[in-house]
DNA sequence: GTCAACTATATGTCCTGACAAAAAGCCGGT
DNA sequence: ACCGGCTTTTTGTCAGGACATATAGTTGAC
């Protein structure tokens, strides 16, 4: 029989009634710790909401809408009837909107920046019309080279508008640009990417430490915040030998 | 200002008590509807929920519901004391679970199967570990050529358990294998995908039309249904010079 | 013994009601 | 004229209840 028992009992659930993280958050935070630490196993069910609730002295929707969350992020399946289990594939994020410089340092790979330009040019029609901004008017341009470990891995261009951000080179070096971002308020809310892949030009050849005409991975990338204002607009190129994109999908029902 | 004015009157909202869809779906719907017609123009407000629901003969919940679901998929944004707006930015899908072949049917560009190869072979190591069944034991092979108004786009390398699937050569030729898995009954739940990028070597790109040590877009991904079994190992590389991933990003909050 | 119908169980949907908290605008004092 | 605090508006959170519906197991008839 593939229904393999429930456990449910004594997890170390209980919410704290002071503290100003809402109550649903905290029991979803406490699911997802169980789930991570494997005391909710695969598979397993997870009891009836209705007894749960009772349990924790909380209200049915205060439980439904925790477990809601984690079934968003897809780390538990509802079945009607049956009741809500721990998915068995072990989940990751589903493609969080991050920076190439938090993924690295995640990743212990020991990044680094060198700053190429940061200067203030007028935009190119493409990146006008990627940022919303007229033709010709002014938009900031960096240019970075990423490391790891010493190595060339990426080479970013990113153009920003105006009078969003102070682009200090010596910050630029020493953090992300999206760190950079959201230190400053901006909240990163969406972005429209195309990744793709070409031969590596002569100047990128050498600055990426790889053969002319290697081949290279690409994306480019316009961000957007809160708002739907367009915020940022990169083309990064890759070292396809050294980097490639992971991330999670999950369907939408 | 940069509040531009609410609207939300008489926009042909109303559910129907009668039909078996669920009434903060069916809102939800007239709300997207909306906004991809352009009635509820970017910026504007919604109303607030209270009034809504009372013109609408609903429950807050209820439509908090419908507008929650919008504003999970980032055509919405909430701001408490403001009210919710359409984000400016017109948004596609959030990176859907979706086949090339749907794809490319949804951008018009005549797609076409060839199959080379639809056998059961002995898993080798990488296919077994992705897909969690023993070394050397039976799968699917599928290999197959996607082309796009006559021409070779991608080759396609897919692996998949036995007995899940009646593999047929004649329908993988007539129509895409995620939809062949879909009407199998399997739900598709989540996949875990590595995008990179490499030089073709001699086979691939004779078969692809592209010089050899052309520039390849590689993907590989593995699909788990909603039990968390895989159900499907890919390895697709595209020619990148006619093919790019293209997808919208959500920051989860 | 087999298959259909019934029943128990769990989630799905929807309602009413209440208070908290954040944001924006109003208004008064200095 | 400026700046503080107050009020209003709106979403955020939470409770408790009611009924619908899908699933699985059990029971009953044949």
């Amino acid at each position: 029989m593939p229904k393999p028992a429930a456990d449910s009992a004594a997890l170390g659930l209980g919410v704290d009634r002071t503290s100003p993280v809402p109550l649903y958050h905290q029991l979803a935070q406490q699911l997802e710790a169980a789930i991570e630490q494997g005391r909710l196993a695969p598979g397993s069910l997870l009891g009836n909401e209705l007894e749960l609730a009772a349990r924790l002295g909380l209200s049915r929707p205060t439980v439904r809408q925790a477990i809601q969350s984690l079934v968003d992020r897809g780390l538990m399946v509802r079945r009607r009837g049956v009741g809500t289990q721990v998915v068995h594939s072990r989940v990751k994020r589903p493609l969080e909107l991050s920076s190439l410089y938090d993924d690295l340092e995640a990743a212990d790979r020991r990044p680094a920046t060198r700053v190429l330009r940061n200067t203030v040019e007028p935009a190119p029609a493409e990146v006008a019309a990627a940022l919303g901004v007229a033709e010709g008017s002014d938009v900031h341009l960096v240019e970075r080279l990423r490391l790891a470990h010493d190595e060339p891995v990426a080479l970013l261009r990113n153009h920003l508008p105006t009078g969003l951000l102070d682009l200090d080179t010596g910050r630029l070096e020493a953090t992300g640009l999206y760190r950079m971002m959201r230190s400053s308020g901006i909240v990163l809310h969406s972005a429209r990417q195309s990744v793709g892949a070409r031969a590596a030009g002569g100047d990128e050849a050498d600055l990426l430490a790889e053969p002319p005409g290697a081949p290279l991975l690409t994306m480019e990338r316009t961000t957007f915040d809160a708002g739907g204002r367009a915020v940022e607009f990169g083309c990064h190129v890759y070292r396809a030998s050294r980097y490639a994109f992971e991330f999670q999908l999950l369907a939408r029902p």
